[in-house]
DNA sequence: CGAATTTGACCAGCGC
DNA sequence: GCGCTGGTCAAATTCG
C-alpha cells in the first residue's frame, strides 16, 4: 500500500493522516487516539530535543541530514493496540531459515510480547506512524568508538551467548531454534499487554525493507546471559495479526524473570 | 539517579 | 566484488 505523503507539513499533519489511513483498515481510531496522546506525553525519551543550536527549531526535521542516505534505519511509530492472551495463534518452527511460512500448532494463551515493562515498551509496536524527527541527533561516532569484529573484539558480554562477537552471532543464524507465533491485535487498551513467559528488554527497532512497520527487537532478561531474542512485527500480509519470532533457547531455569514486573528492563546489564 | 526507551550508526551476511 | 539490508550497539533522552 504505497501513501502519498506529500502535502504533509508537519508532525501533527502526519500523525493525523496516519490515523485516518489506519483507521480504515484497522477500525482503531479510538485506540488509536489514545495512543497517540500517551505518545504524545509519555514514556521515555519519546521526543528527543533537538541540537541546542536549534531554539525553537519548529522547522521539524530537518530536512537536512537526519535519515538522508541511511533513512531504512529506524523510525518511531505509535502503537495501537494492545494484545490479548486470547487466541493466539501459535506457529511453532523449529527452522534455519528466516522465512515464516508455517504451520499453526497450537493456542496456548502465550502472551505475546511486550511482557517488559507495561506496555510503556509497546509504545513501538502497532501502527507506524511515522516519527516525529525532531532532531538530527549525535554525530556519527568516531570510528574508534565501536567495537570491532576482529580479534580484540569484545566477546559477546551483552549479548551473554558467550559465542564470538556480537556481530559475528548475530546475522540470521541457521540451525537455530526458531518459533514463530502470529498473534491477532485484539486488545483495546494498550496498557493491558499481556505478560508473557520472560522478561525481555527492547534492545532494537529496525523498517524493514518492503514492510510499513518495524520490527521490534527484544532480548530475554530473565536469565543472565539467555541468548533468547524474540522480534515482533506486523504482519505484512494481515495488518491485524502481529509476527512473534522467538529466536534461540532460554538458557535460566525459571521462566519468570526474578524481578518484580514494575522493574522490567535492563536487570544486570552494564555499560 | 537509575531505569526504560529511542534511534542513528555500525557491521557482516547475503544476493546479484 | 559490491551494495543492500537485517540485527545489534550504545549514546542520548526522559521520566519516576
Amino acid at each position: 500500500m504505497a501513501v502519498d505523503f506529500v502535502g504533509i507539513q508537519s508532525t501533527d499533519h502526519l500523525l493525523n493522516r496516519m490515523f485516518q489511513l489506519l483507521s480504515h483498515d484497522l477500525n482503531v481510531s479510538s485506540t488509536y487516539t489514545h495512543a497517540v496522546s500517551a505518545f504524545k506525553r509519555t514514556g521515555h525519551a519519546r521526543f528527543r530535543r533537538g541540537p541546542s543550536s536549534t531554539t525553537g527549531d519548529t522547522n521539524g526535521p530537518s530536512t537536512s541530514s537526519h535519515s538522508e542516505g541511511k533513512s531504512r534505519d529506524t523510525t518511531s511509530f505509535v502503537q495501537n493496540e494492545c494484545f490479548s492472551n486470547k487466541s493466539v495463534t501459535e506457529i511453532t518452527t523449529t527452522t534455519t531459515s528466516t522465512s515464516s511460512s508455517s504451520v499453526v500448532s497450537s493456542s496456548t494463551g502465550g502472551n505475546l510480547d511486550g511482557s517488559v515493562s507495561n506496555g510503556k515498551q509497546f509504545s513501538s509496536l502497532g501502527i507506524v506512524a511515522p516519527a516525529p524527527t525532531f532532531s538530527s541527533r549525535k554525530p556519527p561516532l568516531p570510528s574508534t568508538h565501536r567495537k570491532r569484529c576482529g580479534a580484540d573484539r569484545p566477546v559477546a558480554s551483552v549479548h551473554g551467548s558467550g559465542s564470538g562477537c556480537h556481530c559475528c552471532s548475530k546475522r540470521r543464524k541457521t540451525g537455530s531454534k526458531r518459533e514463530i507465533r502470529r498473534v491477532p491485535i485484539t486488545g483495546s487498551k494498550i496498557t493491558s499487554i499481556p505478560a508473557d513467559d520472560y522478561s525481555w528488554k527492547k534492545y532494537g527497532e529496525k523498517k524493514i525493507d518492503g514492510s510499513l512497520y518495524p520490527r521490534v527487537y527484544y532480548k530475554c532478561i530473565t536469565g543472565k546471559g539467555c541468548p533468547a531474542r524474540k522480534r515482533v512485527e506486523l504482519s505484512a500480509d494481515d495488518s491485524k495479526m502481529l509476527i512473534v519470532t522467538y529466536d534461540g533457547e532460554h538458557r535460566h531455569r525459571d521462566r519468570h524473570a526474578p524481578v518484580p514486573m514494575s522493574l522490567t528492563g535492563v536487570y544486570g546489564e552494564s555499560k
